[in-house]
Parts: C-alpha cells; structure tokens; sequence
RNA sequence: GGAACCGAUUGGAUAAUCGCGUACGGAUGAACAUGCCGUAUGAGGAAAGUCCGGGCAUUCAAGGGCAACUCGCCGGAUAACGUCCGGUACAGGUGACUGUGAGGAUAGUGCCACAGAAAAGUAAACAACCCGAAAGGGUUCAGGUGCAACAGUAGUGUAAAAGACUACUCGGAAUAUCGAGAGAUAUUCUUUGAGGUAAACCCCGAAGGAAUGCAAGUUCAGCAGAAAGGUAAAAGCGGCCCGCAAACUUUCGACAGAACGCUAGAGGCGAUGAGUAAUUAUCGUCCCAGACAGAUGAUUAUCUGGAACAGAACCCGGCUUACGGAUCGGUUCUUUUU
RNA sequence: GCCCCCAUCGUCUAGUGGCCUAGGACACCUCCCUUUCACGGAGGCGGCAGCGAUUCGAAUUCGCUUGGGGGUA
C-alpha cells in the first residue's frame, strides 16, 4: 500500500489537478495527471475517487480503491510509470464497469494508460 | 427412524512473498530526511438503517403557564427507553411453542360508500301475518341486504308470532374466596342484554426543561473589509404568551490551517452469592482501533467449498433489517420394535 | 459523518379513508377531416416504489425495506 506521503489529501489539489484535463481513459478508469513538478524530489501525490453511484456499499468501493493502490505500488516498481514521475499529482476516477473487473484486468488497463502519457 | 419447535455459540484457519495505520524504542545526521530499522497492536454480529433511549457539549434567562410531542393489560429490571424478563387475557398450532399498537365507544363530536325498511334511533316508508266489504287498524317472528341488523339452541305459548315465558349456552352486574396486581374460580341476579371505528378528532392516566448534534464545542495561529437599513419603535431572545433584554440587523465578499475533544468505559473475562428470570452485589484479572481523500490488501497453496451479509469515524444501551455454513443443548408430535 | 425531505401513466402534475375500476395536460397509437402535412375532432394505450399491519374497505393511516434529492465545514 502507499505510505501516507504519497497520497493526495486536500480538495484544492485535487481541482488542480482536475483542471489541467490532461487525461487518458478506457471503460474502468480515467487518469488525470498534474503539474510537472519544480522540485524533482518532492513525491507523485496520488488521489482515487470511487463515487458511492458505483456501489451503495463502503466495502466494495474500500475494495476497488486498494486494488488501484496496490496496482500503481506494482507500477513504480516495475518501471510502467516512469512517464509520470515528473508529474505533481495523479487522480484515479474509476467508472461504474469498475466494480466487475477482477484484479487482473484492471491491472492490465491501469498499465496501458499510464503507458500513453 | 421421520417431521418439527426453542435457546446458545461461531462469523474462516494455516503458510509463503510484497505492502498499510497507530504507539513506543533505536541507529545515521547540525538540522532537514517523499527518510531507515525493530517491537507491539490494528473493524462487526450486525460496525448497516439512523428507528428509540441516555452520556457529553453548546445555546436559551432566574422562573411560570399554555400548546405540541411521547407512551398505554399487570408486576419487575434498568442510567434510561417505544427495550428486556416474568405473568394475565385473546388469537393461531395435534403439540413443543409462537404472535399481539391489549386504557376508554352511556364524556362529547365525526364517519360507517353501495346494498338495505332501518347503520343507532325508544327504528318497519320493502315485505309478511291477522282483522275488515273498503278506508284503515294491529303485530314485527321469519325473509332478503350488507363487514356489521339489537343474543343463540330446544321447548312452552299464540290466530300466526315474539325473552312473552322455561332450561342450557354466551354477555353484563353484584357478592365471596384466591392473588401483590392484571385477573381466575364459585354462587346469585339479569333480556334496559343499546353495533363498529380512537393506526378519526378526542377523553383518562403516567413520565420527562427545550433546541441543536463532535462538521457539538475549546485553544492557538491567521484574518479584510465594503454597502444598505435602523435610533427607542421595529428588529432580537427555543413554537406562543407573560416576561427578559438594551445595540445592532441584513446583503455581498474573504479566510477556513494545527492541536485538544478522542477513547479506562453505565468496559470485557472468570468465580461466588441474591433472584424463576431480566438483572444485580462482592472479589480477582485484563487494557483491547483511534483514522481525517479516511488504515487489514494482492497473489499462490492446502483445509468437503473459486465461503454469506458486510468496513469503526464522539461513546454506550436497545430495536429493525441483511446473512453462506458449522457446532452444542433442551423440548414436542408421529411411526416401528421390545 | 450528522440532520432532513420526497416517491401517482413515457413527462409534468390533481386527488376529504368508500363517489377512484385514480382525474387533467403534453407525448404515443388508431380513425375522421385535408390532394398531403400541420391544426382540429373522436376513440384507445398506459400509473399509486415494494412488503406487512390497522380497518368491512388503504393511493390516503402506521411500521419496515428500496430508490432518489437536499442541508451542514
């Protein structure tokens, strides 16, 4: 899981981030990267937003939140999100297909997306 | 052996790799560290719905009254409750057992469509029977209607009938006994023995300050004001009134960061005593999440099985709703054998 | 998180417990009118969120569930 610093926190910065609209999408998910950063040692801070229209119930929606952090920890690691490492922030807006997808497939969107920025 | 009823417990486990929150400690380092390492600990029986009751906090003013709200067989438990326990009555079931919003309809008002003579008045305007040439008079049992029609069955009686009379049953009242009480049983009297609806208004009884909810509130830091209205009358103060109070009110704009509140509690577990039980007293023992874009996951393997409902957000006690299985205890009915 | 509100044809809405087998407007379908379309006329289709309870009787009263919407820094 991510540690705390590497998450996205406030509300102004998820606008910010927002407001750029420099995104990518598929059916699961719609990523938004930010600013590119000033200070290159200051951390990607990322955000996930699972909206309550896509499960009434707060496990399954706890649930598709972990799988995205747990994919993009993955990401880092292995190199697929190299090309957004100089980015401030990054927001995960997930869609309603999201809540059929197995682990597998939304790893595998998650990797195709951020190797289009 | 089969079919049921009731109660209680459990709410995945183990291993491997990668990883998260909180607390404490440690090493490097002047500080800073997207820091690093170690140890401990880390969601539920419903955490849910937010339907009740409390604690806690703030506001109102010191108080009084009204309105409104809530509950409703009896007794007990509890901090309190619309909850729980035990009992009564009624209803359902062969039974174990289960369910019940279970005060009052002669305190008053309203409503009871259609049908029906009539839907609650000292009732016959359809119809039936008797008398009479007719007009009309007498009787209201049965019929039909309807959710509901002023007791039911059998007899006596009568022109034919009718609680008109008799017996039994149901209802009501009184008295006696039993019980803490709701009530139970027995005896006697009674046909003046006059419907339903209060989850319609209402009446009676009982208890409780009210409102707002931790986004309550407290502290620190920061901050920016402008325009309009108003001068003893309006506006303000919990719904209203009595009353209180004495300078602000409205609109627009800006800022909205950190800490406390925050978890030792009407706490859990065990033993003993009291009580039918809910519960309670004493003693011992344990410390068991505290986040703030919000921590428990991913992958693989095994375990009968690709294991249900589902995620703390100030804290407790209930209720309601959702739920794949597994285990234990008690009880009933029925069949067969002895 | 906390606190509230709402649910009636495809859409917008009326609706004193019985007159409701739920009314109206627009939309849709059929027919008439017109050379044809529109307008107009006649007719039709289609609904009380779900499950229980109270009542003789529930869209309406009460409880639970479901689905929407709003307020609050």
């Amino acid at each position: 899981m991510l540690k705390k610093k590497y998450r996205l926190r406030n509300s102004t910065a998820f606008w910010a981030t927002l407001k750029l609209k420099n995104c990518k999408a598929d059916d699961y998910l719609i990523i938004y990267k930010g600013k590119s950063k000033n200070n290159y040692s200051a951390p990607t801070k990322v955000g996930i937003v699972v909206s309550k229209k896509i499960h009434k119930r707060a496990v399954k929606r706890n649930k598709i939140k972990r799988r995205i952090r747990e994919i993009y920890q993955e990401a880092f690691k292995t190199g697929y999100a190299d090309n957004i490492k100089d980015a401030m922030s990054l927001v995960f807006i997930t869609r309603q297909k999201v809540i059929d997808a197995d682990f597998l497939t939304l790893k595998k969107s998650v990797f195709e997306l951020l190797q289009k920025f």
